[in-house]
DNA sequence: ATTATCTATAGATCTATAGATAATGC
DNA sequence: ATTATCTATAGATCTATAGATAATGC
């Protein structure tokens, strides 16, 4: 049973990538503590030598989902153009909870508590500095404004493509949305 | 105790305004039943004779706050520009529990059953042709898919504004999103 | 000796149902 | 007689804690 102080590290961190992934996927109050720990291949009882708290791995877990995504999603795009067509594309939103956690949880987070709502403010703000960075040279008017339109627009449309229950239209909303933004930011002035 | 036909009518709709309301507050499965009664002035024992499951509630409450919303939020303004300013306003922010059900509850929707996306997905097709019929004449262009952009911005903004614990960048999201739509989509030709 | 994890459980929920009560409405 | 609502509760959950166990690490 007893474990070293590595072994420790490695149990933790598990307990938040596990978290990290189904509170996208499920919400924060979607999956409880116990079955976390038996997906992280532990059980309920050693949870509290690790976090003080459920709410202590909510804000963990969504910074830990941030970290992630801002590597993956949003800077490894070399232009706006590829940026709109991956976060806006099919395998985007089919991969919850792997995806943005910005979207996957604006609204669990508009309810949850201070702690959290101060990490997810925070990385929604890297994400959008993030955005402003990348505008097309020549691009006119209010950078920043611009960046909370294209992050509004991706949060919203990726949020109601995995909503609704059908599936075409699910697809025009993705296309339509990154096809008017693209035409709306083009690569170079023109 | 027992009641007329009449009353168990008024008693339903009691139950299901204040479901659509809460629901939109607290999420889909942030209010038990019992506490649902309670505020529509009842106990817990009488819901299942006006609800087959608790999930039939949460169907007929997400039909109930669209209807209420697409009168007040959407179709009553006169012109895009109104649409624009109202729907991305501080009071709307600020008014959750009678606000945008499609914004609220927009992760929800994705995580729960059937017929709630089934109506959830009805009712945005509701919404997008309103938006579509908004658009100033002259609007070149793919129609819809300007209306998907509008509504994705709209239901990404004012969740992001209610989710971020920083006042400032709450209203600036609102103010951003809210300008640079209206300068995309000018009343005339120009 | 300390501690990471385990089993077990207390106490607080939640959905749904059973059975009692008191009006309605044929 | 029917039924809308009530009180009470069964059975399933959930967070958090208590105490046991078996390794670590001074």
């Amino acid at each position: 049973m007893g474990s070293s102080q590595a072994e420790k590290a490695e149990s933790h961190q598990r307990i938040v990538d596990v978290a990290a992934r189904r509170f996208r996927e499920l919400g924060l109050e979607g999956i409880s503590v116990a079955d976390i720990m038996k997906e992280a291949g532990m059980t309920v009882g050693g949870f509290y030598k690790h976090f003080a708290s459920r709410d202590d791995l909510v804000v963990e877990a969504i910074a830990a989902a941030c970290e992630e995504m801002e590597a993956s999603v949003l800077t490894a795009q070399p232009t706006l153009k590829k940026s709109i067509q991956t976060y806006l594309s099919e395998e985007h939103r089919d991969n919850v909870s792997g995806g943005c956690p910005i979207s996957a949880l604006v609204n669990d987070a508009a309810r949850s508590t201070d702690g959290a709502r101060e990490v997810y403010t925070e990385r929604l703000e890297g994400s959008l500095a993030l955005l402003e960075s990348q505008m097309p040279e020549g691009t006119e008017g209010n950078l920043r404004a611009k960046a909370m339109l294209i992050y509004s627009a991706y949060v919203g449309a990726l949020g109601l493509s995995r909503a609704v229950s059908d599936p075409k239209l699910s697809r025009q909303i993705l296309n339509s949305v990154s096809a008017e933004l693209i035409s709306l930011f083009p690569a170079r002035k023109s």
